[in-house]
DNA sequence: TTGTAGGCGTTATCAC
DNA sequence: GTGATAACGCCTACAA
């Protein structure tokens, strides 16, 4: 392994120079500065991350947590996060918070073991809010998605789930449906709570007050939707609209209503919500909502970076728009 | 922070004897190592990687390199190593290689840098072949995905990919189709020249040698398939078969197909490959050759811990099971 | 069984 | 501008 004081023999100078050329700091002689670059460069050297983070405290990672890193909803977030970060230099450690930060202790692994200098928390469950006070005494910097917090010291980003959700079934109401189903996300987060606001004040508003049993809690997996629309044919025949809390699970509402003989939209009209890469291309495609994802995960970054930077101050709450996406499945 | 120092002072010991009873080492009292870790979970201590690394030389991370982390391909493969991480307790660190790791610096930060214990590398570049020299260089184990290097020293998980381009191929020859043309993907990759080697012997044991025209270049994007189809309808409109190099280049030809006024499989049948968990919902759903992904990240980080742990050697070479899926696109 | 001392590679402080 | 020197938190001989 080449270290400094490697350097440092070869360029007849002290391991403190070196380290000051190579970091750009004030106090080192043009020529030598160079001469130095240059043997680093010829020796292949690459500084080791632990020795610099155990005297420095900042490790130059940013944590990631989100449930689970291999759903598709996160993959254009990740992208997003992934550009700023190739541009800032920081690394980014993912970690599956299986949508409960507090009963594991991934965070505190984060935080005390791994030092990282930010987190960006992804669609959190809605009780599990503990891990805000920790973050905040410990004043690490963190960002919010899908989380809409009152508190004028955390970040968050986030769109009007409750309006989108509306605009959703509203779609359906004016396409003349009047039984209209819910597949439910999994209650626990906070987005799933505001969808079904949405979902019930657009039918309130068209004269319906939608009973508990028009609703589906499901968790928001494909086979979930699968499940719970299998469910609505049961003991709602009469339904013809169905908002589906995510695209995963309007996926797996699809097969089901394929599977039963119905076709969509003609049986069944249904309206997703994420707009994921696919929904474009199912049968038929899907009438969604779409999410920012991609640049939700470049401004958590960039948010988290300017943050770190002291450019500016804690409390971003960002409200990024949202869109109808109307394909052929209404 | 809480250091192993505050630690000792608060039971009365010295550094070592908390350091080595955290770690469960032999030579302490077992009561004393009892006392020491309930103070250490009383005083939610959780050891500082740095320090760690930077004195055992091991980081207790993998790292993973693959083209891009939110490509759906990858969402199995992550999951399975995910799975066999927490079990182990490795970190993943992950890394965009962009099909070239050579031309970048990632995995000398990964070795050098972060000193990663071992490496997964998915479908590189064929031509990208020096890492493997500097890995077994350095003694650093690494599993490859996705390639079958003919090397007594390099572990490779993959699938045979001619015999299942092979077998895609043949299904649509059996249903009549004469004039086939396939969608391959980046012409750098091993496994893209693989299928073409398959869809070209297939053609060929049915009389046809497929000439160089029946063969679209793209990218294994999606848009790479809409565009290569739209070429294949303008170029090839005989053609009635595809075979898509991958799912998503699949969905791509499918919506081309459909936007140019043509049915699957009526008009034009459709094989991809890959299976997708969205191939499933598909506009018709979409036949396609089965990858075991799931299997091939746990096989991975399984064998490379075996190897970190000594149990194992390597030179491990495992050619996983493929599946034709039989959908309703052929 | 426990304690002492040294060092991992880097940066920061303070002399020169 | 440059060079000693001392940390950072932890582990590990080796000594007691």
């Amino acid at each position: 392994m080449v270290t400094i004081k490697d350097i440092a023999r070869r360029a007849g100078v002290s391991p403190s120079v070196v380290s000051r050329a190579l970091n750009n700091k004030y106090g080192v002689k043009e020529s030598t500065k160079q001469l130095i670059k240059a043997i680093a460069r010829d020796m292949n050297y690459y500084p080791n991350a632990a020795a610099r983070r155990l005297v420095t405290r900042k490790s130059g990672m940013i944590g990631v947590m989100m449930a689970d890193i291999s759903e598709p909803f996160y993959a254009q977030i990740i992208k997003g996060m992934e550009y700023v970060a190739s541009q800032t230099g920081y690394t980014l450690l993912f970690s599956n918070s299986y949508d409960n930060i507090g009963k594991t202790n991934v965070l505190q692994k984060m935080i005390v073991t791994e030092n990282v200098d930010g987190l960006v928390i992804v669609g959190s469950n809605r009780q599990d809010t503990s891990f805000t006070g920790i973050l905040l005494e410990k004043k690490i910097p963190f960002v919010l998605i899908e989380r809409n917090l009152q508190n004028e010291q955390v970040n968050c980003i986030w769109i009007d789930n409750k309006k989108a959700a509306y605009c959703a079934t509203k779609l359906l109401l004016e396409k003349g449906h009047k039984i209209i189903a819910h597949i439910a996300g999994n209650m626990q987060n906070q987005v799933t709570l505001e969808r079904l606001a949405g979902y019930k004040e657009a039918l309130k508003e068209a004269g319906v007050s939608a009973p508990e049993r028009w609703v589906f809690p499901a968790n928001y997996l494909c086979e979930d939707g699968y499940r719970a629309m299998q469910e609505i044919l049961r003991v709602l025949p009469d339904c013809t609209g169905v908002f589906a809390g995510n695209d995963s699970m309007a996926y797996g509402a699809l097969q089901a209503i394929h599977e039963a003989g119905f076709a969509v939209p003609k049986d069944i009209a249904l309206v997703g919500f994420d707009d994921l890469e696919f929904s474009a291309f199912t049968n038929p495609p899907l009438t969604t909502i779409r999410q920012p994802r991609y640049e939700m995960g470049i401004k958590s970054m960039e948010i988290l970076t300017q943050i770190l930077n002291g450019e500016i101050k804690n409390g971003i709450n960002l409200c990024l728009p949202f869109e109808l996406i109307v394909r052929h499945s209404v």
